[in-house]
DNA sequence: CCAGCCCCCTGTCGGC
DNA sequence: TGCCGACAGGGGGCTG
C-alpha cells in the first residue's frame, strides 16, 4: 500500500531525526524480515552513521559509512523514532527496532510481516533494475512512449511493473489512468500518443497530488508522527467501488487485471483494442 | 519473454 | 455473538 508519495513522506519525516545519527545497536523479534541474517546485520550496522535518508522506487535508503540500510514497507510497514519508553499507536507490531546514539530508537512496525530490511553494499544490490523514476526530469512523454512500445500486455500491469517504472503502486495506478481516461486492461503497446502523452501527466499529477496531502491513509499507512495522511480524500476512482464518477457519474466499477483490485469508470475509460 | 499462479502474513469484514 | 472464509496486495519465485 505505501507506495512513492507514502514512502516519500515517510523519507522527508524521518531525515531530520536520522541523519547524523550512529546506529548503536538491534533488537527484533521476527528473523525472516532481516537481510541478510540477523546476527550478521546486526554486527555489521553497529557504530555506522547515517550519511543520508533518501527514497529510491518504494525503498528508504540509508547510506551508512559501509554500505546501505534500506526498508520496504510492503502493505502495513510503519517507521517511526520514539524515547524507549514512549508508547506509540504500532508499538504491539513492531518487530526490528535499532538504537539510535540520541538514547532514541527507531522501530520498524508491521502487522503481516511483509515488510523487509536489508544490509547491502548497493541498492542495486537488494532492488536489481529498476525502472526510471516518474517524478524526475529525466522521465518525459517520449520516455514512457519508448518503453511502452516493448509491452503487449494490459497497461494496468505495466504500471505495476517496477522494473518498467519505479514508485506506482495499485493505488496511483487506478487514479492515473481514471485522470487519463484509458481503461486498465488496454494493451500497452496499442497507446496513441496522445493518450501516453496525457498519462505522463497524470502518473506525475496523481503522485505530486498523493505527496502533496502526505499520502493515503486507507487502512495501514501512517506518517512517522503516527497521523494519517489526507491523500484518500481526494480519490477518484480508488476505493470508490459503485460510487459515482466525479467526471461523468457512472458507477465506478471494481474488477481483477494481474491479480489487483482494479478501479475505473466504465464510461470515461472505454476498452477500445 | 510472458502470463498465470502461489507464497509470504495477519487484521478486517461480510455472511450465516 | 461467534465462527469462518475471503480479501487486501508488493514482490520474489516457479511453471507452462
Amino acid at each position: 500500500m505505501p507506495e512513492l508519495p507514502e514512502v516519500e513522506t515517510v523519507v522527508r519525516g524521518l531525515r531530520g531525526d536520522l541523519v547524523g545519527r550512529t546506529l548503536q545497536s538491534m533488537w527484533h523479534d521476527w528473523d525472516n524480515t532481516l537481510r541478510p541474517n540477523p546476527a550478521e546485520l546486526s554486527a555489521r550496522i553497529q557504530g555506522q552513521k547515517i550519511h543520508s535518508l533518501h527514497r529510491r522506487a518504494k525503498y528508504i535508503v540509508m547510506t551508512l559509512d559501509d554500505g546501505v540500510l534500506m526498508i520496504h514497507l510492503k502493505m502495513t510497514g510503519r517507521l517511526y523514532v520514539a524515547k524507549p519508553d514512549e508508547v506509540s499507536d504500532g508499538d504491539r507490531w513492531v518487530h526490528v527496532k535499532f538504537g539510535l546514539d540520541d538514547g532514541r530508537e527507531l522501530r520498524f512496525s508491521d502487522s503481516r510481516k511483509f515488510g523487509r530490511v536489508y544490509l547491502a553494499d548497493t541498492v542495486e544490490a537488494v532492488t536489481g533494475s529498476l525502472g526510471p523514476e516518474p517524478l524526475e526530469d529525466a522521465f518525459t512523454a517520449d520516455v514512457l512512449h519508448e518503453r511502452l512500445k516493448k509491452y503487449k500486455r494490459a497497461i494496468k500491469g505495466v504500471l505495476l511493473d517496477q522494473t518498467f517504472l519505479a514508485g506506482v503502486g495499485n493505488i496511483y495506478a487506478d487514479e492515473a489512468l481514471h485522470r487519463a481516461q484509458i481503461h486498465p486492461l488496454r494493451t500497452a503497446n496499442t497507446l496513441t500518443s496522445e493518450e501516453i502523452s496525457a498519462l505522463h501527466g497524470t502518473i506525475r499529477g496523481a503522485l505530486n497530488d498523493g505527496l502533496m496531502r502526505e499520502g493515503a491513509s486507507i487502512n495501514w499507512y501512517r506518517k512517522p508522527d503516527g497521523t494519517q495522511g489526507q491523500a484518500q480524500t481526494a480519490f477518484t476512482v480508488y476505493d470508490r467501488e459503485g460510487k459515482p464518477c466525479q467526471t461523468c457519474g457512472h458507477p465506478i466499477e471494481k474488477i481483477r487485471v494481474v491479480q489487483r483490485g482494479t478501479h475505473f469508470c466504465p464510461h470515461c475509460q472505454r476498452l477500445t483494442d
